[in-house]
DNA sequence: GTCTATAAATCGATAGAC
DNA sequence: GTCTATCGATTTATAGAC
């Protein structure tokens, strides 16, 4: 059918423009990527981009929403399985820095752009809050779950905003040093001698990482 | 004297350019800072500005300059007086705090342009990559300091980049909300954490923050 | 050093044939 | 849906009087 065909090749064109200003957004930033740069390494014509998103704005927020999408389905679900706390923690960072290598246009789009300034349209600033609300929201949920803090709201708030600090520094990190790691070990120890500062029981982990004099280290 | 009066007036203007440059970059980005918007806010006309620093890039490289010598004068020194360690710790990261209250473009500059990119001039480059390094020098030796780390630079150098990286997420989360603060408290127990499970002897913590449990927590 | 005026290029966005 | 061609605005940068 012809219709069918021509719907598959305008999807796929769709996806094609997405792809590429979402890559060069992240690297150069919402500004410094214009019309003409993306539909030079896309192939497609301004005007074929203009009618698929209507607007510079439209393809952002369209990048942004697609963007979420994936790094909210790359995230480790809430409920973490496990015995323990450390047994659950362990797998969390690992999945966690699993979606960090493999996403690596995260914090990125959110910050290169910067049209939350003034000028940009309620669809955009939408979208980009959306898109630091579900982070949020999906880390404190998490480190309830893998800490068991359902009846200490506050707890679970710091050790979100904490994960998600060290995640937003590694990716600035990762600005200067395409492979800088998320270095989810001194994050683990971090987190742990956080929840235990805040009275949160730890199983067999009496004191937290405590070291015998002369015995630890790496030296 | 008629020259000096003129070279005054001259030094005035330039700086005068360059406070509203580094406010409206850090603020837009490089890309969406237009000279036009630099000229509009600062008074001088477009030439003046380009009398003073050639080229857009110019102005980015003079910015970065004056924001690193700022911040890097605002910073606590290397060598931080204190009996023991927990106490150097404490005057150095409410210093660290003071210094990111009062200097709010210190990462912006450096992420929100990205010049970083292909056509960038050697001369920005550089800056950018000298105003990294001043960061990252300074975060080594001053932790170094702290907890007394001069044999071990592999120990000094992980909490250096974690304190780093906290700060770096902590701008982050200012781009959202403009009073996120650095939390130098969580900062604090992960810092002494990490410090105990590399071996680092803390007089007076015999397991760094211990709990009682049922006794400690804010609840 | 500062100004007005403007050149040359590029930007976002649109018109209309196909 | 995709293409060529183009408008109008804005951008970086410069020329030259003062």
């Amino acid at each position: 059918m012809t219709q069918a065909q021509a719907e598959d090749r305008g999807a796929r064109s769709r996806d094609a423009i997405l792809g590429t200003a979402g890559e060069l957004m992240s690297r150069h930033g919402y500004a410094a990527t214009s019309i003409s740069m993306i539909s030079a390494a896309c192939g497609l014509p301004a005007s074929s981009i203009y009618w698929h998103f209507g607007s510079k704005e439209g393809i952002y927020v369209a990048v942004l929403e697609r963007a979420r999408t994936a790094l909210l389905a790359a995230l480790p679900p809430v409920a973490v399985p496990g015995a323990d706390v450390a047994r659950r923690l362990d797998t969390f960072l690992q999945e966690v820095e699993d979606a960090y290598q493999r996403h690596p246009h995260g914090v990125k789009l959110l910050m290169g752009l910067s049209i939350v300034q003034q000028d940009a349209s309620a669809a955009a600033v939408a979208q980009f809050h959306d898109y630091r609300d579900a982070l949020v929201t999906w880390a404190q949920e998490s480190v309830s779950a893998v800490f068991g803090l359902r009846d200490r709201p506050e707890v679970s708030d710091e050790l979100a905003r904490f994960t998600l600090r060290m995640a937003s520094g590694a990716a600035v990190a990762r600005w200067f040093d395409p492979d800088a790691a998320l270095e989810t070990g001194p994050l683990r120890v971090a987190l742990l001698a956080l929840a235990a500062h805040h009275g949160v029981p730890i199983p067999g982990t009496p004191c937290q990482a405590h070291h015998s004099p002369g015995a630890t280290g790496r030296n």
